[in-house]
DNA sequence: TGCCACGAGGTTAGCGATAACCTTAAAGCT
DNA sequence: AGCTTTAAGGTTATCGCTAACCTCGTGGCA
């Protein structure tokens, strides 16, 4: 079986081999104390000779000093938040921390459960989507957690230590000024989910207060329990346009969504934008567009995952952070809305 | 500090307030032992009125068995390892296991440094992408695990315990008896990065035998120097289309590249598939299509990665496991290509 | 009655490191 | 000469938990 194929090899052993005591060697390989030039050489020939690689997990319970951060996302394989970790990744790598990666999928017991799971390993930091509802159950464990907490994608509020991410409603308002600027007056949100995507329920709410405003009334087309993707941008996309034929601007939660709605429309024969404008939300389907470049509002998404890290860096320096860091967003003109 | 916010309580607190022994909360909170149904009652009571959370670092550390599982992968926001990494959590967070993610970016030396630094954690288990040329390092670092270990993505070479993937070799002929069968004969590849990306070296290599036994002489366009993304394919594609205007069929190392490339075709005013046809690799790109749906050959990777960690389980439970699983793969017929 | 099995829980000894102090000899200082 | 420093390394006591074995009382059974 594998895991016999070799014992491991302690500190006791390569003290023993270099005839040094395993303090002398543990200081040795993490270059700290006074030990000789010539011990410590012969502590890290040995160290070589026997392959030892040092067991982390007993160093973090001695010292009590943990170099693992969890993260929490909802979706791995949603490149909007897989390359917030990589922003993240970027930064805690080289200087030697690894990370937890939990799901939560949107769901707030999945939530609790990964919070537990990952604080049971007493992490140096902690890295929370915002846009969640959080269970009791999470709120009383983030409560007692003894880590620095950071809250990802979100800086209208201020729950943890520190938030990184855009202004929700700033989006919500930025399309709203870009739809009313270009004359259109029938106007509709597709989303799903605004139940558990709370980021996306306040774009949404902006755009609709924003539209209000100018005494237009935004149709929505909402639905709680379809997933935030292509396939269902594409149905309700069909939904409203049998519904509501008059209108003449579409706000998607996302570009996924968006670019699902956008394939139903060019095969019902509607063309964008000249009947209907199309913007969606993330600046993820820009860099591999063949002909339709989607109009939509650019979040820098690694730069969030960096900054959160870089916060979390300094607070477990203890220094001091200011309360969240604001993601600057922009709207991208593509070609799914008319040029200004 | 936000790391001095409260000591964290201990078995032995629990233990105490339970009025039993430190063994005894053990055997509880793990339910293994004989204990009576009355004692479980208090303990459970005293732990959850302290807020206890198991310290998961020094019961590995004690018990000697890990429920953490390291995955290495080039990219964390590259969807095509993402969505492996999605099938994988999805069958091991269900029975306890937490994952370690590494992202290697192709660099041998960066993935030997992250193998050493999830070693050290102990792990129940390493998966690894297997596309890559791996470090003598590496290797030494291998040779020496006491954990399964399993490669991703390749079930051509059997290197480490178990390998998921698909017949690249299979792929990449696929792709030529699509192209003869359509009568194209003047046919390039484009690609990047093939001295590192192993598994995309061997779909070129019988891309090009294949086409070779057909008296067929591949013309090939290939980077080291720059990223498998979009922008590269579409310079690539400018390049080709200078050097060799006749071609009629262009086969791209990825999703992502073929429709850098399609975007310059486009813009170029070339119709596609009239005057050349294309072809990607993944099937990344069908879901969000608006217009062009790409020609392109489909990879189960959430299935990848789930088998991956169900071998993986079988494995640390002392099951044997066959040596690899070939994932099915299959030709997906967009409009970039002539039907059949 | 005597013996064994079993239920219910406790004791001891680590797991593999590190923090915090301690020792010792040689060198430096007055 | 006598005392203090310093370099170089060692000792001891945990970190928080679990494996493996031990204890003790009760009840069953021949």
């Amino acid at each position: 079986m594998a895991s016999e194929r070799s014992k491991t090899v302690t500190l006791a052993e390569v003290a023993a081999k270099a005839g040094v005591s395993k303090m002398t060697v543990s200081k040795v390989l993490r270059e700290v104390g006074n030990i000789s030039e010539e011990t410590r050489q012969r502590v890290r020939q040995a160290a070589h000779e026997l392959g030892y690689l040092p067991n982390s997990l007993a160093g973090t319970l001695s010292s009590r000093r943990s170099r693992i951060v969890a993260v929490i996302i909802p979706s791995i394989s949603d490149i909007v938040y897989s390359e917030v970790l990589s922003g993240v990744n970027a930064i805690l790598r080289p200087r030697g921390f690894q990370t937890f990666i939990g799901e939560s999928q949107f769901d707030p017991s999945i939530e609790a459960d990964l919070i537990r799971a990952m604080l049971s390993f007493r992490p140096a930091g902690l890295l929370l989507n915002g846009g969640m509802a959080r269970s009791a159950d999470a709120e009383a464990l983030l409560a007692r957690r003894n880590c620095p907490a950071i809250q990802l994608w979100d800086c209208d509020r201020h729950a943890l230590d520190f938030s990184a991410g855009p202004s929700h409603e700033d989006a919500g308002r930025l399309v709203a000024t870009h739809f009313l600027d270009r004359g259109l007056r029938r106007i509709a949100y597709v989303g799903a989910e605004l139940d558990k995507d709370l980021n996306a329920r306040r774009r949404y709410l902006a755009l609709k207060s924003s539209l209000a405003a100018a005494h237009i009334d935004l149709i929505n087309v909402i639905c709680e329990d379809r997933p935030r993707q292509a396939v269902t941008g594409r149905f309700l996309t069909e939904q409203l346009m049998r519904m509501h034929p008059e209108i003449d601007g579409i706000h998607f939660l996302n570009d996924t969504m968006a670019l699902g709605g956008l394939s139903y429309l060019h095969q019902a024969g509607i063309p964008v934008p000249e009947r209907i404008s199309v913007a969606g939300f993330n600046g993820t389907s820009l860099a591999n567009a063949v002909r339709t470049r989607l109009t939509t509002i650019d979040v820098p998404r690694t730069e969030i995952g960096e900054k959160a890290a870089q916060a979390l860096l300094r607070m477990t320096e203890g220094e001091p952070v200011p309360d969240f860091w604001q993601a600057r967003i922009e709207l991208v003109q593509g070609n799914t809305t008319h040029p200004a």
